[in-house]
DNA sequence: CTAGGGTCGATGACATGTCAACTACTTCGT
DNA sequence: ACGAAGTAGTTGACATGTCATCGACCCTAG
């Protein structure tokens, strides 16, 4: 690790700006989730992955391949759920040491009840303020480094 | 809120691809870094804010507000890495309430150490795969976005 | 069929982050 | 000069995330 290649003026304003906008969009996010809808960034996310899944049910371990979430953490979480009344877990039918988790009446309700004004939000924070060739450089790009992460010699566990 | 805007085909590809980046980026960063040298982003943080600091000192408060991270959390993370003798306190000159944060030798090898691998990581992850008008995209929107979260009418605490 | 290695999901111990006090000090208005 | 109100930083209780481990089950080689 001879010389190493620091940033350059315009990488250094770009990453900043990324790091900076990352964390305050999460905060408001989370902040006017929490405030109108009484969940939490990942309450929600859990929620709508499960309403877009046929029957609103997912094995656990898909569930938690999808979010990118250990399933320890999704463990944890969903017992936190299923006390709240949102989500409630099944065996699997053919594989004994599965779990499916299932969406609740409740957790429908929740969810419907969140996502207009959680995609507000998206749209008033960010997706709005990018112009149309922004929005598509972010789509293409994010996509790309998505897939240079997922690349093969990179174990998940 | 009648009916909502959903996000179309482009922009919901530009949002789930800004989250799972958001989500990759972060799980690879952390781990090259723990792995090659024994520090969390969190740390990193602060290290590296430190550091760029006139006489590697700042005042707590200040340093908060930079991070963007609460008083709370910052305190209680400053307490964790001066067990680690990466950082000290001091007593603020004129202000009697305050506290000034101090980088120590040891933090001052801690970030110089880290530093270029780190940046090597984040070209590797992110960067260099961006093409320089995406690059310019990138900065140009988050420090839009940037702006309009600190916009006024928004409350820090 | 069955032994061994793998996967699934849950759990407990611990690390980290949040929230609401609290103390000590400063600042401002009168 | 003094009291009320605000600010700085810490703390403890609690919520959340991580890591190592475990019991139960699946799968394949022999």
């Amino acid at each position: 690790m001879d010389e190493p290649r620091w940033l350059d003026a315009h990488e250094d304003r770009a990453w900043r700006g990324y790091r900076r906008m990352r964390r305050l969009l999460d905060l408001e996010l989370a902040r006017e989730l929490m405030r109108d809808a009484g969940l939490s960034e990942p309450d929600y996310d859990v929620l709508s992955d499960l309403s877009e899944a046929p029957e609103q049910r997912l094995r656990v371990s898909e569930l938690a391949d999808r979010m990118l979430w250990s399933r320890s953490r999704l463990s944890h979480h969903l017992s936190r759920m299923q006390q709240r009344g949102l989500v409630m877990r099944e065996e699997h039918p053919s594989d004994g040491r599965g779990a499916v988790v299932v969406l609740t009446p409740e957790g429908r309700r929740a969810i419907e009840e969140a996502a207009p004004g959680h995609v507000a939000a998206v749209r008033k924070h960010l997706i709005d303020l990018l112009t149309p060739d922004e929005l598509a450089a972010l789509a293409a790009f994010s996509h790309r480094v998505v897939d240079h992460l997922s690349a093969p010699g990179r174990p998940s566990p």
